[in-house]
DNA sequence: CGTAGAGTTGACTTTTGTCAAAATCCGTGG
DNA sequence: CCACGGATTTTGACAAAAGTCAACTCTACG
């Protein structure tokens, strides 16, 4: 049903439709704009899997999620990994490509088949330009993922495995809300679990077998659920 | 010497006469409102050790470092934290505390006795509104930042002890030089080594010696000296 | 029906953190 | 100038956490 609004967007391009509440850029630029950046927008679907951009790549512009599930993830090795976030549908990506290094920092793949809206970087900084408010907007946007991703890191520096484990679950549930049967909605590997987490396959899942034991957890087909949200809470707090 | 220069600065402050490349700020406003900051400036001195703000408190402007080096730093329990970067001359402090959450989400103390200016957070909000191109910048910073944490954040996450020792002592010789004797030019306790590689001061110690027998750093009277960066180099890489 | 990738498990090693105790440095007041 | 108390440094023994390796199973999918 969201695919309909998606079509109306590439087939009739002369009228600015799409969903205003899934997308930065349209929630915040310019009404005299969007004629504009629907002229510049290309809509691009992924297929799940499929890489969207990869770290090292020449900063071509940047992307907005219309649906979907992409990982943003820096490559360590060739089988490890970190994912640094999820975006959801509506959310940026590419932005780390602003700033003064002229190459994405970071990969972005699809975790499922989504659909992204790609900007060029120079008309998107050209509409920076006329438009303060969307500068100051990304700034604000910009101080808060910096807040969280030093969070992050003091977590990763500090929390034990299993902590990090729960607290990646309980940013997941956070995020994605719950299914009607109470799993998480999204469905991750364990492997991306485990980049998530920043810890390996094999450690996360020893811990999610315990968390099922202990009854904290209950997997069924893929799908995580959170069955003792005060435990897991705790798991993140120990040893603080 | 620069003592003078602020001297100068605290008594005439009808004339804008800070170094400019020593200020974030003085390098992006505009011409006409450089008297407007001189009557919001407030430049505070900070002894060794002294608490300039803390993470939780509310937030009440930014702050530039004028002179002195300052920790940006993460608590985690009562002794051990995480020094997130460390603020030079001229380097911007509590830009953290913009974005929407209004309490400093880390603290800063002074490592040597600085000298810090401080601007209310209406008035540097006004700046913005005024000078996009300043947003712009900020946004630009903000951008760098980020990419420099989730940097971080993976080496955290992969890195083994030693390799992030090492690279916390090529960043700190890449970003602070060295002395006439080749030393980096700051002094470090290793507990505070030990926060800004994300580990406990043993193991700090431990390495530091170990690097100090194998010839790669030699320590004289609290001052460290690379002497062989290249092995320094090849510890970050190990494992990749 | 065979293959690749993901899941499962156990045994083992290494790294790193923890604790505790001694040694040393340093500023302050007597 | 010295003695004192507190902080930092140094060291060792030990434990726990987490990663590695290897093998085996399952499943989806062409």
């Amino acid at each position: 049903m969201h695919n309909n609004q998606l079509l109306a967007h590439d087939m009739k391009n002369s009228k600015h439709n799409c969903d205003l509440k899934s997308c930065f850029l349209c929630t915040l630029c310019l009404k005299e704009w969007i004629p504009a950046i629907d002229a510049h927008r290309q809509t691009i679907p992924v297929k799940k899997g499929e890489v969207i951009f990869e770290e090292g790549d020449a900063v071509k512009g940047i992307y907005f999620v219309y649906e979907g599930k992409v990982k943003v993830h820096k490559k360590w090795g060739n089988d490890k990994g970190l994912i640094l976030r999820i975006a959801n549908k509506g959310a940026i990506l590419g932005h780390r490509g602003l700033g003064h290094n002229h190459f994405y920092p970071i990969s972005a793949t699809a975790l499922e088949p989504s659909s992204v809206c790609f900007i060029d970087l120079d008309f998107f900084q050209s509409t920076l330009k006329v438009n303060p408010q969307l500068t100051y907007e990304l700034m604000m946007f910009f101080a808060d993922e910096l807040q969280e991703s030093e969070n992050n890191m003091r977590n990763l520096a500090h929390m034990p495995v299993k902590g990090r484990i729960a607290q990646a679950l309980l940013a997941l549930h956070e995020k994605f809300g719950s299914t009607k049967d109470n799993g998480i909605d999204i469905i991750l590997s364990r492997q991306d679990l485990a980049s998530l987490a920043g810890t390996t396959y094999e450690t996360v899942f020893r811990f999610m077998n315990q968390l099922t034991e202990e009854k904290i957890i209950a997997v069924t087909n893929k799908n995580i659920a959170i069955t003792n949200m005060e435990k897991l809470v705790l798991l993140t707090k120990e040893k603080e």
